[in-house]
DNA sequence: CTTAGTGCAAAACCTTTGCAACTCT
DNA sequence: AGAGTTGCAAAGGTTTTGCACTAAG
């Protein structure tokens, strides 16, 4: 499997491509999630973060970057059920390499590194008339640290 | 595998366990989830198939009804990322037994019917010390349809 | 009766959009 | 120079909340 790691030379490449300017707010949001490749941030992380740096950008515009920037296959927007959009960065150039566990409990999402799916995403492909290009998957379930409180 | 059937004697048992009213609204509600076993709807869904039927019922009830079912197991809460939650009826007491096929060219949700991922589901309970208790699985891709439009 | 539930309107959030000013290429 | 981008503030859309009133147990 090739592995391709999202850089800022990169990303200059593929703005090139579609003609898209490579911004310095581009380019500090990228930076962002190139320093939190473990988080799974939102809009207002990012925002936060970047202010934190004294690199002030506009909300509106880190929202235009993060779709900008999931269209682009750059980062992968996801949803864990806590009313805002998360995000996160595509490492690989193949898609869906991990999932995510989440606690009831504490609410913490790990991420679990993983390609059992494969087949049966062949299996339901051709059951189910769909051709299928990416999934997601979430696990929910208690931490060992969540558990451990529950023994108490 | 035990199948449970969610209807109104059950309902009416699992609210007085929890010292919940069983008010006409609740009833109303379910019936509506009852009626429309393969869709899955939003509150707005909700309150609009609720008002069709001359039975009108405030927007934030809908809300609080909705959730109050989720907690208690009897829907289950989740989002295609069309910026608003979607709910569909717990057909069993064992959870996940079927998955959602997302088409991204014209947004349908099918359903996909399987239970291969119990395997999964050990492997990586055991690998990652979490307690897996249920699953919520996407399939992104394109359907019959869309994929024939495509080569016209 | 008593406590929980309802309806309404307002508020709270997250996200998107219009527009004038600005800046990459 | 020119098309794309930004920032701000306003608008949009969904969901939550405060409160007086009502109704289930």
């Amino acid at each position: 499997m090739l592995i391709m790691t999202i850089d800022l030379t990169n990303l200059r490449q593929k703005f090139r491509e579609r003609e898209y300017k490579l911004t310095p707010q581009r380019q500090i949001i990228l930076q962002v999630f190139l320093d939190n490749r473990d988080k799974h941030l939102s809009a207002e992380d990012v925002h936060n973060i970047v202010r934190q740096q004294s690199n002030d950008i506009g909300l509106a515009t880190v929202y235009r970057t993060l779709e900008l920037l999931s269209d682009l296959d750059v980062l992968q927007k996801m949803d864990f059920g806590d009313g805002r959009s998360r995000y996160e960065i595509n490492e690989t150039s193949t898609p869906h390499h991990h999932h995510h566990l989440i606690c009831l409990s504490c609410g913490e999402v790990r991420e679990f590194e993983d390609d059992l799916l494969e087949e049966l995403e062949n299996v339901i492909a051709k059951k189910s008339n769909f051709t299928i290009v990416d999934h997601q998957v979430k696990f929910y379930g208690y931490c060992q640290e969540c558990r451990k409180q529950r023994e108490d």
